[in-house]
DNA sequence: TTGTATGCGTTATCAT
DNA sequence: ATGATAACGCATACAA
């Protein structure tokens, strides 16, 4: 028997509702919602009306039981850097806006052992439209396989190419600190030092390639010395530049390979009586709130944060009667270097 | 006819499996998972015994259409604050961590005159758990009726009591900001001026009640040349303070309403040749990680607010079987003054 | 304490 | 092009 459906007395109307006042079945109703393509146009207007004046709006758990698969996009993350978190997040909802979709947030351990188990079943439990997977998880080969496996769309953010067209939203790290770094040696600097991210992070490899690549091309030989690990936090930003400037000869350029540490390069400057950018120009990376806030502002990389969140919604909602369309520039995003005022010629 | 449940090829198991297996009805096994109390110890075990065995999981989208309510948690803000946002989100999925509970984020416009409309659709759509409304929009009381007349519990954080404790987390900011000015005026100063925040933020009202409630206790007349405005960002903080330090006689110290501000505040001081805090003490309110990392470190108030995300959480899964422990402190916040190095007795 | 029948609101199958 | 009927997987009412 099939009772679902109000009568009109209190609650939302249901698809019964709606097939009883325009004196269709209800499968044709789900057509309706469905867009589907044979449908007589006369059927269509009649049901499409009804269901305006009425209000009517599918149920999601119903259909989401229905499809086994939900109305829902998963941002699966391990918290590098709440700036890029929050960046993402506004990207993905300014896409869903409008759209039946939502997002659900979902933080996860990436030195847990179980990390590919603790995603799976996430994905099995939530039967996700799909997932945006961001660094350093996106680098994870066997987490885009386990999507695949369980048919759940993903969408892998990086600063390299891991994955085609569809599956991956990546920014030019690499390039823009060639340019940074160039940048640097044309207005006369020789002795450049950086401070790195930590290793295992494809983005702290890419920023350093992009580094030695840019001294190589200026004819400066690389010097060990110059070059120190930090974590992207100020902490270890402040003890990395510590180290470098205690150098001989002491370096008159550092690119932190975040703003967060480039904050701790100029504490570690100021300690010892360094004037920035006078004795010491310094360059970020992230164009984060802080960069322009600190004294002296801070010339930095900025990273298109908010739009590859809106790319990877874009590619993950591609096929659906959703779908947005491609931005022209969803398959390339460059950072741009922002020149402020912790950078100058050397004395 | 009863056939779901898949005898074991492919797919995961059904709770009708779970009835085969260990004999029972399927009603047995519901009672089992949601710990019914009229249930035979020995049928438990053994029904229990059977779904750890073959890793057996509810369905959530099934349970979602019977229970006509989603195990989800909604965070509706209108972005207030970046910081803000993740703290409280980080505070939740601690919580929810390990849960049944899944976060899912809705941001809304506050000034939108459907405001009230969206969220109500959004919530008889997704049938949420319940919902975290972070201020300014958690101040809205018709929010909250909403939230009641749909039956979906609701947190409201914000800077005041608005609400009976179940449904509200509140911090002190009246209290904490008197203390911060108080140990200004403690230190010496008599020339003190505020940046306060947008009129209609209660967080706004509340930091600058305490400011002129420190004032008057230390027998300091309130100069209403020594109030200003700003919007909670870095831009309306440095034009504030422009002014405040334009006034004659100068102020000696400023209360900026944020960080943000603070550091607009910071700028504006060097930009006429004033030294923090030789000539200008500053203390800033968020302890946001702007604060920690300019020059020089930043006196401000330091607001738990990852904790109040977890108190939220925990209020609203009381009642169910994921509770958590009440714990100690979920009615009271105490923020508080972390003194750094903007802040000194005047010349 | 446990089981049977039925509802939840949608989509899929297979007719016509 | 449209409709009848059966899933989808779990919970509730009522019976036993």
């Amino acid at each position: 028997m099939d009772t679902n459906g109000n009568s009109g007395r209190g609650g939302k109307p249901t698809i019964n509702d709606i097939a009883r006042l325009s004196g269709v079945s209800k499968k044709t109703v789900s057509r309706v919602i469905n867009r589907s393509p044979l449908l007589n146009e006369d059927t269509r207007k009649r049901v499409d009306d009804i269901i305006r004046a009425t209000g009517y709006v599918p149920n999601p758990q119903a259909r989401a039981l229905a499809l086994r698969r939900n109305f829902l996009i998963g941002l699966v993350h391990d918290n590098p850097n709440a700036q890029m978190v929050l960046g993402v997040q506004q990207g993905i909802l300014g896409v869903l806006k409008g759209t039946e979709y939502e997002l659900i947030v979902r933080p996860v351990d990436r030195g847990s052992t179980t990390l590919v188990a603790d995603v799976r079943s996430f994905l099995e439990r939530q039967r996700l439209h799909g997932v945006v997977l961001l660094p350093p998880i996106s680098e994870n080969n066997g987490l885009a396989a386990l999507c695949d496996s369980l048919g759940c769309r993903y969408v892998r953010m990086g600063s390299a190419d891991l994955d085609d067209a569809a599956h991956m939203v990546a920014s030019n790290d690499r390039e823009v600190v060639r340019d940074a770094v160039a940048y640097l040696a044309g207005i006369g600097h020789r002795r450049i030092a950086i401070i790195t991210g930590p290793q295992g992070f494809r983005s702290a490899f890419e920023r350093r390639q992009g580094y030695e690549e840019a001294l190589s091309a200026a004819g400066i030989a690389p010097n060990p010395g110059y070059a120190a690990e930090g974590n992207y936090r100020f902490e270890s930003g402040l003890a990395a530049a510590r180290m470098l400037l205690a150098q001989a000869p002491r370096p008159t350029a550092i690119f932190a390979s975040n703003d967060e540490m480039a904050a701790g390069t100029l504490h570690a400057a100021r300690m010892i009586g360094l004037d920035v950018p006078a004795d010491l120009s310094i360059i970020g990376f992230d164009d984060t709130a802080i960069a322009a806030h600190i004294w002296p502002p801070l010339t930095t990389v900025r990273w298109p944060i908010v739009e590859m969140g809106k790319a990877a919604a874009r590619k993950l909602l591609a096929g659906t009667i959703d779908e947005q369309p491609e931005m022209p520039g969803d398959a390339l995003f460059p950072s741009q270097l922002i020149q402020r005022a912790s950078t100058a010629p050397p004395k």
